[in-house]
DNA sequence: GGATAATTGTAAAAAAAATCACAAAATAAT
DNA sequence: ATTATTTTGTGATTTTTTTTACAATTATCC
C-alpha cells in the first residue's frame, strides 16, 4: 500500500519531533500529544502510523525510540546519504556552518561555485569544484542530494547539470521555481519571499484553521 | 467560495513564475506552459484560476500582466507588509543581505537578537532590538510577519513572544517544528534537514510521479 | 474567408485524504 | 480484583482535491 504524500510529509516532521523528545529524555508520546505539537488531529496521526505496521501500545501511547526507528527504516533515514552544495556565497556558507548535516545522516562531500577565485579564498573543509565539474563529480561520488543556494539566473542551468550527473533530489533556495525535466528527480522549492506570500495569502483570505 | 489551500500554494508559485516571465518580456502564457513549468497538469491550473474569476482568452492563453494583478489583488500581494527578523547570526544576516524583500512588497522594519553585544557590532540598516522587546515592538510597528533564524532552543519562547505581540505569520528556519498556540497565527516550518529527509523518503519509496 | 489548430472553462466523475465513531486493549486508581 | 480512564487501530463516511471530457471560443494558416 503506497504511502500518501501528505503522510510522508507529516512523518518527516514527526521524526524531528521524536528526535527532540528523545533528547529531552521523554519515553512515550500519545497520538494526542503528537497531534497537538504538529497541529493536526490525533486521528490523522494514528492513520499515518498504520502505514508503518503495528506500533503503539493501547493505553500508553507510542514508544519514542521504537517509533523513531520504524519511521527511520521505512523512509530510509537509517542510511547515510551524500549531498553537495551549489553556490558558496554568504547564504551557502552560512548554512554550511550552522547545520549539523553529518550528525543527521547527511554528508556534504562537495561544494560548487562558478567563481573560481572564491573557491580559493574560502576556508571550508569540503572539496570545492567549479560548476562545470558538477556532472562528473556527482557521478563519481554518487551524490544523491543537492542544496542550491545561488541567484536565480543560473539555477536552471545548474539544475540540468545536476540531473545530468544523476542527482536524486534538489532543495532549491534560489528565487526561481524549478521544475524537473526528469520526473524521477524530486525538487523542493524553498523561497522566503514565497513563504511570506503564502502566509500573507492565508491570513488575508482568513480561514479559521491552524 | 473558499480557495483550497493547495490552490493558494500553486497560485503563489505561479505568481513568482509570472514575475519572472514578465521581466523577460513575455506577454502571454497558456495553462499548458504553466503546468509544465510548475510540474502539474494544465487542468489543475485552469481549475485553480477559476477561483480568480474570469481570466484567460480562449485560443491564446493568459495575459501575464493581467493575471499577475488578479492574483496580487486576490491574495493580498498588492499591499506592502511589515516584517521582522529574529536571530542575527550568520544565516540571518546572510538572508538579510541577499533577499530583495522591499522590492517584493515586504519591508523588514526590525531585527531582534538576544545577544546585545552583537546588536552593537552589526552594520545593518534596520533598527535592532533585544529579544525581550519583541512584543512591544511588534505591536507598536504593526509588524505582520516574522522570520526566525535561530537555534532550536529559543525558538518556542520567541514564538510565544511574537504571538503575544500580535504577529500574523511566522517563517521558521530553526530546526524545531513549531506549532501555533493561537490558531489565527500561521507558521511555516522550513528546515533543510527536513527537506533532505522528505526528498530521501520520496526517492526511497520511489513513486513514479514528479 | 473557411478550415484547422490551440486553448479556455466547467460540469461530472474519480481519486485521495481527512474525519468520525467505536470496539478492543492496556493502564491506573480504589 | 474491579472499575474507571486512557489510548490505539480501523472500517465506514465525509470532505476535499484532482482528473476527465468536451463544448465553446479565439487565433492562425492557406
Amino acid at each position: 500500500m503506497a504511502i500518501p504524500r501528505p503522510t510522508i510529509s507529516r512523518l518527516c516532521k514527526l521524526y524531528s519531533l521524536l528526535e527532540e523528545m528523545n533528547e529531552r529524555g521523554q519515553l512515550t508520546l500519545s497520538s494526542n500529544d503528537i497531534g497537538k505539537r504538529l497541529g493536526v488531529g490525533s486521528h490523522n496521526i494514528r492513520k499515518d502510523l498504520t502505514y508503518l505496521g503495528e506500533t503503539g501500545t493501547t493505553g500508553s501511547g507510542y514508544d519514542i525510540k521504537t517509533l523513531k526507528e520504524q519511521i527511520s527504516r521505512c523512509l530510509g533515514f537509517d542510511r547515510k546519504r551524500k549531498a553537495c552544495i551549489v553556490g558558496l556565497d554568504k547564504t551557502g556558507t552560512a548554512i554550511l556552518s550552522n547545520d549539523m548535516f553529518f550528525s543527521k545522516n547527511f554528508d556534504i562531500v562537495a561544494g560548487f561555485d562558478s567563481n573560481i577565485n572564491r573557491l580559493e579564498t574560502l576556508k571550508i573543509d569540503i572539496p570545492l569544484y567549479p560548476t562545470y565539474d558538477i556532472p562528473v563529480v556527482i557521478r563519481r561520488e554518487r551524490i544523491e542530494l543537492a542544496l542550491l543556494t545561488l541567484s536565480g539566473e543560473t539555477a536552471q542551468i545548474v539544475t540540468e547539470k545536476l540531473i545530468d550527473g544523476g542527482i536524486k533530489g534538489i532543495v532549491n533556495f534560489s528565487p526561481v521555481v524549478l521544475s524537473s525535466s526528469d520526473s524521477s528527480v524530486y525538487i523542493s522549492n524553498v523561497d522566503i519571499i514565497n513563504e511570506f506570500r503564502f502566509l500573507s495569502a492565508l491570513f488575508t483570505l482568513d480561514r479559521g484553521e491552524a
